[in-house]
DNA sequence: GGAAGTAGGCACCTGAAAGTGCGTAACCCT
DNA sequence: AGGGTTACGCACTTTCAGGTGCCTACTTCC
């Protein structure tokens, strides 16, 4: 009864699969970093905690919509904290915890491959659209 | 004339720093390994070439479409391979490059602190969520 | 009194990635 | 003769991350 037809089999195969791929902690943390503004924003923080403004002129490109979101999926996430200061104009720092450092020290080996390989995986890539 | 205003300021900043992101090497990679199977296809051709239908086996989330774009796109990068034996039917197999193999082991990097530290991501998420 | 800074919220829009579904053209098994 | 396998191609649709634009509310600078 079970596993009458190929296609069946493939399904159910699928839907186990699924549920691995969703548990995995290599793939959520795959979604976590190619986050596109979540890798500069550890850049900018290495070096110490910052201010909303401060993030902003570094990354420009970032929207305050985007840095905004990206900073609050981070805080929740423990790799950054958030403090508010009720001065006025009210002042916000972000500082990565030690979560977040220990991920930019990650970031730094994904970096140093990218330095290293990157050019190869182009020139691959000339190669192949060279011919035909 | 330059930087009459602020908001001239700021569209000249991002712009620079459009070019910068555009060309910058980690960028790229993680635009790479964010597709969401390509740190499958690493894996599973980790332990050895494959024919397309075994892969397909092994990661039967991927519909037949998406894991052949990911196959071809990985090759056009240069880090697998493509071979097509004409039997009948058709045979092919893929088996990774030493740029490949390289990029794995990169991934076997990111896999380990996924394992170190997801749960605490994962608890910060869910400790979060708790309050209000 | 207009521009700028400070730290966002909210609503809508869009483009590219991902998924769905169907077809091919050979052969094998029962 | 109908289902299965092998390795895709092509067209359509859905989905959502990311982007754009407009708003607050207070203050200070020129």
């Amino acid at each position: 009864m079970a596993t009458a037809t190929a296609a069946a089999r493939r399904a159910e195969a699928k839907i186990e699969y699924d549920a691995f791929v969703a548990a995995c902690p290599s793939q959520k943390l795959l979604g976590r970093i190619s986050d596109k503004w979540v890798a500069l924003i550890l850049v900018a923080l290495g070096e110490g905690s910052l201010r909303y403004s401060e993030l902003s002129r570094r990354i420009p490109s970032a929207s305050q919509k985007m840095l905004t979101q990206s900073l609050r999926s981070l805080e929740r996430d423990g790799l950054l904290t958030r403090t508010v200061t009720a001065d006025v104009p009210v002042r916000v720092d972000y500082e990565l915890t030690s979560l977040g450092m220990s991920l930019r020290e990650l970031m730094a080996q994904i970096k140093s491959w990218a330095q290293e390989h990157m050019d190869e995986v182009e020139r691959a890539r000339e190669a192949h659209a060279a011919l035909a």
